[in-house]
Formats: C-alpha cells, structure tokens, sequence
RNA sequence: GGGAGCAUAGCUCAGCUGGGAGAGCACCUGCCUUACAAGCAGGGGGUCACAGGUUCGAGCCCUGUUGUUCCCACCA
C-alpha cells in the first residue's frame, strides 16, 4: 500500500492484484468432498462485442455471490466462456467482408468458417481480457466456447437424441424469414416495432356475381400469392357467395371463396385474402382448407421470377419435393423487383384499374429481426423444429415446485407466459457459422440419416456419397446446454456430479426466453435435473435520463472507460448498490464517484491504522482489556457481520452493500476511529496497545466482510495489515459470534452518542466554533456511563473538563437535554434566558407530544391485546425514556426561570 | 387485446416477513481538528400519486382511479 498518497489510486493496484490472483492459481475450483459445492456458470457473452455495462453489471453480481461462498469455504466454481453467437457474428463478418468487396458466394464456406475463427481467436480473447479489469474471479482454466469440441459433441448428442425421440423433425412450415440475414429465426428473435403504415382497400371482383368484394391489407404485394380470400360462415353480408370464386385482378387468376373462422366479422369487410406461402395466420387457414401454397418472394426479398420458377420445376422432377413444397410463381413485369418495390408497382396499376377503393392511415406493429432490424418476411420453408410440449411440461413443473426459484418471484410469470404458449422451436438456420445440423442425405436415393458422425455408406442404397445438411443450428440451441455441456456432458463426469445442477444463474430478464427457458426445458430432459436452484433476475441499466442504451442512441457507457477513471471496486459497489432484483437502475456518474470516495475513505481509515501500529507488535487477537468503545464496535460490527450474511443469503445485495457502508463511514470512521485517538496519543501504553489491537481487529472484519464487493481495495489493504493467510479471498467470511455480544456497553454507548450529538447541535446553532472549548457540567442518575464519556466529549465535543454529578444549579449555562443527562455549558456571554427558556419549552412540547402518541397505544386494549410482545415492550421503553427526558427538561426550565 | 413494473426529499433511488420515513447528489451554516476538503460537525426539506377498504396500527396488504415504462399477442 502507498504510504505517502492521501487518496486511493486504483490505477496502481488493479492489475498488480489480479495478476496476483492469477498467477496463485486462486480462481480455481476442485471437486472436493470435504466441501460443499457452489457453482455457477457465466452467461457467456457473444464474441462480437466488447464488454457493455450490462456485462458489468450482471458479472459484478456473479463476482460477488462467488467470493462470498468462496470465502465461506464452498469449493466455489465460476465457469466461464464465450458464445459464439452464430447470426451476430456471422452478419459482423459479412459487413467487414462487403467492406473489401467480398461476398459468402466469393468465398466459400470453408474459407468464410477459416475467418470466422479469426474473428473469434481475436474478439473472443479482447472480451475475456476485459472481464479481467472488473476483478471476475472465475475459473479461466476452464473456460469454454459454445463451438469447441466438448460442447459441439454435446449439441450433436442432443440433436440425435431429440430426433430419435421424434421431439426434432423437419418440414415445410411457416417461419419469421429475414430478407437481409437470409436465414430463418426463432419466434423468440423477432421484434415488433410500431411502424407507420397503411391499409389499402382493393377491390376483388367475383365472378360468379360480378360484384366486388372489397379487402382491406397492410400488404397489397403479397397478393400475387393468394390462393382464397376467406369469409365467415355466419355473415349474412357474404351468404349468398358461399361456394363462389373472386378473379384475383393483376393474375386474372381464379381463386375460391371458402368459409373460415380466421375471417372476423366484426373486422374491416369481413372478408380477407389469403396467402399462405407469406402469412402464418393464412398458412393455417390454406392447411384447413387444402389450398395451393403460393410462393411469389425469393428468399432474399425479391419478387420471384422465370428462374425461380425452372429451379422449382427441377426440384419437382427430381421428386424433391416434399409435404407443403410452396408452388413458385412467376411475378412477370414484378418479377425481380424488391417486395418494397413491387408494393409501389402494384398500387400503381390496381389504381390504373380502378381496383383500389381507399388508402388509410394506419400504425402497426411490424416484426422486424432483431439482429439487423429488417421486416421479417413470414415465408413457408423447410426448416428442423424442436417439439416444444413434451419439453415445456416438466419445465413448467420444476419451476412451479420450486426446484428451480425465480429471484424476484414475480420473474417467474414471464417465464410461465412464454413456456405456456410456447410453439414449436425453429432451430435450425441459413447460416455457415455455427453447428452444422447432423443430418445427411444420399446423394443417390436422398435417404436421410441423423447421427453424431456422417455415415459411411447409405444405409437404404449402400451408396457412399452422403452429403450433411448445409444449415446451421439456432446459437440458443448450443447455449440451452451450456450448465452442463461445460462440464463434459454426455461423460459422466466428476464435475457434474459435483457441481451440477448449478446454484445460482444470474442474468436479465430479457433473455428469460432466449436462454433461461431453454436452459431448463434442456437440463429436465437430458440430465433429468434443473440446470440452476436459483435464478437471479436484474434489470437494465439505463443511461442517466432514463433511456435504453444503444448503438444509435450513442448513450452507451464503457466499462473500462469508468474502471479507468474511477476504478473497478468503485464502478462494482455502484452497481451492486441502489438496485434492487430485477428492476432497472440509472447510470449515474455522480453516484459512481461517491463509490469511489467511499473506497477513498476506506484507504485513508486503513492508511490511519496503519500508521499508528507502525512500529508496534500487533496480535490478531482481541485485547483482555476491552473498553466500553470497544465492546460498542465490536457489538455492532457483530451484528453486520450476520446481517450482511443474511442479506446475501437472501440475494438483498443493495440492503448488504448499504448496511456496510454505513459501518464502516459512521460508525467506524466517524465515531470509533475518533473515540479511539485519545488512547492512541495518550500516556497508557497498554490503552494504545489495546486500540490498536482493536482497530487491527475490526479493520480485518470490514474488508473481509466488504471484499466480494470490492476485491481490489481490500487485498491490497488487506496485505498490509497483519496477517497470516495468502490471500484476502480465501479467508473466512466473518461470523456472528456470541462472544462478541455486548448489548450493555453498547446501549451505554449510545447514550454518551446522543449526548455529544446533541450538543453539537446545539453549538452549532449557537454558532460556537469548535476551538471554543468548555467546561461541561453533566447531570445524570447513570454517571457510570458518563464518567467513560467525559474523556470522549474532551475530544468530541469541545469540553476542556467535564463534571459529572447528581444535579447542578448553574447560572447562565446553555442547557442539552437528552433522555439519559442534563448538560450545563457555562458560557454566559452567550446565553440568552429568553432563548433558552423557548427552546427548552419547544423541545418540551415535542417529547411530550410523542410520549402521548405512546400513552395512547399502551392505553389501546386494542394494541395490548394483539400487538407482539416486542412490540410493547419497546414502546414502554420509549415512553419511559420519554417521561425521564420531559422531567430533565423541566428541571433545567424550573432552573432557569 | 392480455400481463407486469414503477409513482417516496429539488434530482436519482433504497425501504427485508405491516410496529415512529432513509441514502447519495444538490442546498444552507460552521470548520484546513496531525487518516481523508474525494473530508469533518450540524441544518433545512416528504399529506410516501389519488380515493376507498382490511387492521390496535398501512409507504408496505386488498379494491378502484390517474400517470408512466416495459413485455407478450396472428389483428387482415
């Protein structure tokens, strides 16, 4: 530690630390059976990014739960690793390949896959690297990757599992198609924005009547592509065109009328088109009714065309074309445009044809990806989907028996809402960067075989030309297995018997979805045990007016630039304080730095202690001679150390942190260190021996009590003070202990408190400088309690000589009341009668006010007969306290009047 | 359309199972007291959104209202 800085410089201390630890080895966790396991497995953050206060944030809080079992002597294991985020990265690759003027195409998959692990090799390691600043004591020698070898074998053994079960299939079904991306995604993946739209009311004429039909669409491009237009069986509006067709304009093609509950009467016509290749809601109403689905988009948002078309007839000659294969249309003069494009032509001519009644304002929600934020297009296509209702069922249990608790509770019904409903899971993807499906397919026959290796022969034909499925899986597919793929499974592992299933999984509550549900579907089915017992929900941080932070808002804040300015320990006690489970908090530059004057005032505390044991032999141990001071500190820094523990059992972190601040700034900086300064100047060796035992003592306490939340400082603090381990962050977490309750000495203490407080104030509103000593006369029954407070109101509250006696009668003397004393200061050219006879009569009136609040419970039969016992007797206390404090003031009023 | 959160000091937020409203910052007054001016000692400031209810007792529990944020949902 510094000796000459007056103020804490995290900058030179930091790094030093956490090499240390590394270079010890301490973040290492062992399956040892002499301890009790904790574990928890970090969310592994996607290797496109740097870290973002959300990382801070959601590892800060892992940091701590860990060191805190860790120091309470669990064999605590922090399983770190990276994800490799298939969409994301992919699409970061793409933007800095079209940078160069390269395409996938150009290059290939296998050089496309060569780049992508360059960019993980790069990013991963930057990542990692700047988790280290924030003082994660996780486990590096176990650190994963969602793609290397132990986790790919994993997600290939749940794959085929899955599918042998019949809980994976493949199909034609209706999935969220992002145009840019050219992949498809996940319900869960799309996001709705409210966008500004219109509806357009076009006119569809029937031919069997004549007469037109009037349909209302957000969507008029789509409608190449229908195949009906649908109307409920009960409107009487459309009765008579039961069994009747439209002639569908622009195509002048002919398409049926049919009956279907999906038409509301209540909505627009009544009438609606249908589109099943392009609209999931149609793509159920076609399956009802047998209808042709008809493709009119390509696959990367185009009007499909001529080519289209013969790549369609190839396929269908090659009998490739499996259950709901979407017919291709040729769009003609729309063929090749974009669908934004084709909206526009499209108007264009059904206005030319009269066919288009009205155009209306509208604002919708539109889903967009939310990768790249570009419309989803619903489009039929042949993707693998996991089953979800087999899996959902046990998940939904474990979590409504408490196996698996949500912190805070009310977390749980995001969870319920999601898994309830839950459809089935579109997992797999058009992406290179990822893990390929292990499906393969006969080049000869196209016999399909799912296994974790490629087969050598076909199995139905013998042919040995087997080609692997081109697409990749869904990122969350390999993340789900992430609490125990990290861990070897399917080996049987010690580690998972260990350590699994996990203790606590930290993370947002907006991926609940994404990974939290999918985790635990995944960990009920293939290891038949919750993937975590607890799951600890926090929220966003938002920038300081409130906003979300984000790339376009450019409101985002850099971790590392507010480790750089204010340090680690400073940046992690303002994110574990003033929040509280799952709400969102305010970044607050302000707020951080008073984090940082509190690790400023821990130095300085621990800057003076060591300078007064300088030179002195200092036992760990409590001294024999322990004064009334000591007993106080020691009493109530007892009492953290078991609120604190309850606090973080419970997951209060922000009631912990705030409860240890104000310790250690009150009542140790302010009040004990202060108390203790007259000893350590004094004559009396052993009262200085005894301080500084003390304060060794207590100080040891608090940075044990205080490092899961700040590592940093109280290593290096820690290092300096006496004392016999390697490392702070092995040592015990502090203990309630019986021995150290002293409830007497404490309560003793806090009378000799209030009165120095009280005359404070009254010589501040005196306007009495400080330097303006006194002589105090102190009458009290209790003068054993005030006979230790003389020498402390010496140093405290400006008194030259104190007197302490049964009663004074006094002159001109400025008159504290408190409950316990009635203290006299002599100072006549400051006292005015009048002044004092008002105040003290003021003063009066308030105690008496309260003690009549109290009289009046204690005379409530009501109160008596059903309050706790507790209860009443602290109210009795009060009113007694009150009745002595109303005598003393009555006195010293009779006194002076 | 369904669901959830939030509303407490000028600002940002705590307040655990109901038992005399707290912190940080800001503001006012006085202090360079030999750990710390990133500090010390004091002070002012709140009908705990509104209206009912339960209770001996409500910031906390229940009902409703208003405002606000968010999530989910196929709204043509």
């Amino acid at each position: 530690m510094a000796e000459l800085n007056k103020s804490y410089d995290p900058q030179q201390v930091e790094d030093r630390i956490y090499r240390f630890w590394m270079d010890n080895n301490y973040f290492h966790a062992v399956v040892d059976p002499e301890k009790k396991p904790y574990s928890i497995v970090m969310p592994p953050p996607n290797i496109t990014g740097q870290l973002h206060i959300g990382h801070a944030l959601d590892n800060t809080l892992q940091d701590i739960l860990i060191r805190f079992r860790r120091m309470q002597g669990y064999s605590a294991l922090w399983l770190p690793g990276t994800d490799h985020a298939s969409i994301a990265t992919e699409a970061k690759i793409v933007e800095a390949m079209r940078k160069e003027g390269l395409t996938k195409d150009d290059l290939g998959r296998e050089k496309f896959l060569e780049r992508a692990w360059a960019w993980k090799k790069e990013y991963g390691d930057r990542i990692t690297k700047q988790f280290w600043k924030l003082g994660v004591s996780c486990d590096w020698e176990r650190e994963r990757f969602t793609m290397d070898e132990g986790c790919s074998n994993a997600v290939k053994e749940v794959f085929v599992k899955l599918y042998n079960e019949g809980l994976i299939y493949r199909g034609n079904r209706m999935v969220n198609w992002c145009p840019h991306c050219c992949t498809s995604i996940s319900d869960a993946e799309v996001e709705y924005e409210q966008q500004n739209g219109h509806f357009w009311h076009i006119l569809y004429p029937v031919k069997e009547t004549g007469e037109m039909l009037e349909i209302a669409t957000t969507r008029p491009e789509t409608m190449l592509g229908d195949t009906a237009v649908a109307i409920n069986v009960e409107d009487e509006r459309y009765k008579h065109l039961h069994g009747c067709h439209v002639i569908l304009p622009l195509l002048n093609k002919e398409i049926p009328i049919v009956c279907d509950e999906h038409a509301d009467m209540e909505k627009g016509t009544g009438v609606v088109k249908i589109t099943p290749a392009h609209d999931p809601n149609d793509f159920e109403v076609g399956q009802r009714h047998d209808l042709p689905i008809v493709r009119c988009f390509t696959y990367d948002g185009h009007m499909t065309g001529a080519d289209d078309v013969k790549a369609y007839e190839e396929l269908k000659a090659q009998g490739g074309l499996a259950e709901n294969e979407p017919e291709v249309l040729d769009c003609g003069k729309y063929a090749g445009m974009t669908t934004d494009e084709a909206r526009k032509a499209i108007v264009a001519d059904l206005t030319d044809l009269g066919l288009l009644k009205e155009i209306e304002d509208l604002s919708h929600d539109v889903g967009t990806c939310y990768r790249c934020h570009t419309t989803i297009e619903p489009m039929v296509s042949k993707q693998w989907f996991v089953k979800m209702a087999p899996l959902a069922k046990p998940a939904i249990e474990c979590v409504r028996d408490g196996r698996t608790k949500f912190i805070p509770k009310r977390s749980e019904k995001i969870y319920f809402n999601w898994m309830e409903n839950i459809k089935d899971w579109c997992i797999s993807r058009q992406l290179w960067w990822g893990h390929r499906i292990p499906a393969y397919y006969c080049d000869e026959c196209g016999e399909m075989v799912v296994a974790k290796s490629a087969p050598e022969k076909c199995p139905k034909c013998g042919c040995t030309h087997m080609t692997q499925d081109e697409d990749t899986l869904d990122t969350w597919f390999s993340s789900a297995l992430w609490p125990f793929s990290t861990m070897g499974w399917p080996e049987e592992t010690e580690e998972l018997k260990y350590f699994y299933p996990t203790n606590t999984l930290v993370t947002g509550y907006d991926i609940i979805f994404f990974w939290v549900a999918r985790m635990i579907f995944s960990g009920m089915h293939n290891m038949g045990d919750v993937p975590f017992r607890t799951v600890f929900i926090h929220g966003l941080i938002r920038d300081s007016q409130g906003r979300k932070m984000s790339k376009s808002l450019g409101n985002g804040v850099d971790p590392i630039e507010v480790i750089e300015r204010y340090g680690a320990d400073a940046l992690r006690f303002f994110l574990a304080t003033g929040n509280s489970p799952g709400n969102d908090m305010r970044f607050s530059e302000e707020r951080v730095e008073s984090c940082r004057n509190f690790a400023n005032k821990l130095y300085n505390a621990s800057r003076f202690v060591l300078m007064n044991i300088e030179g002195h032999e200092v036992s760990l141990e409590l001294p024999d001679n322990l004064r009334i001071e000591d007993k106080w500190i020691l009493s109530t820094l007892n009492t953290l150390c078991r609120d604190v523990t309850e606090n973080l059992d419970k997951f209060e972190l922000g009631i912990a942190v705030q409860k240890l601040y104000d310790f250690i700034w009150d009542c140790f900086c302010d009040w004990y260190i202060e108390l203790k300064k007259s000893a350590l100047y004094g004559d009396d060796k052993s009262a200085a021996d005894s301080a500084r035992q003390v304060l060794v003592y207590v100080l040891d306490k608090i940075l044990k009590l205080l490092h899961p939340f700040m590592p940093f400082i109280t290593e290096e603090i820690w290092q300096s003070i006496p004392h016999e381990g390697e490392t702070i962050m092995l040592e015990k977490y502090p203990e309630f202990t019986d021995a150290l309750v002293f409830d007497d000495e404490a309560a003793q203490m806090q009378k000799i408190m209030t009165a120095i407080t009280a005359i404070r104030t009254r010589r501040n509103e005196m306007n009495v400088p400080p330097s303006k000593k006194a002589k105090y006369f102190i009458a009290t029954k209790d003068a054993d309690t005030f006979a230790h407070g003389a020498e402390f109101m010496k140093k405290l509250a400006s008194a030259n000589e104190v007197e302490i006696g049964e009663d004074f009668d006094i002159e001109g003397a400025v008159t504290v009341v408190t409950a316990d004393a009635k203290i006299y200061i002599p100072m006549n050219e400051l006292v005015d009668k009048e002044a004092e006879l008002k105040r003290l009569n003021k003063e009066l009136e308030q105690t008496k006010k309260m003690l009549k609040q109290d009289e009046g419970k204690l005379n409530n039969p009501g109160f008596m007969g059903k309050a706790p016992a507790a209860v009443i007797e602290k109210i009795k206390n009060q009113a007694q306290r009150e009745r002595e404090k109303i005598k003393l003031i009555e006195a010293a009023i009779a006194q002076l009047g």
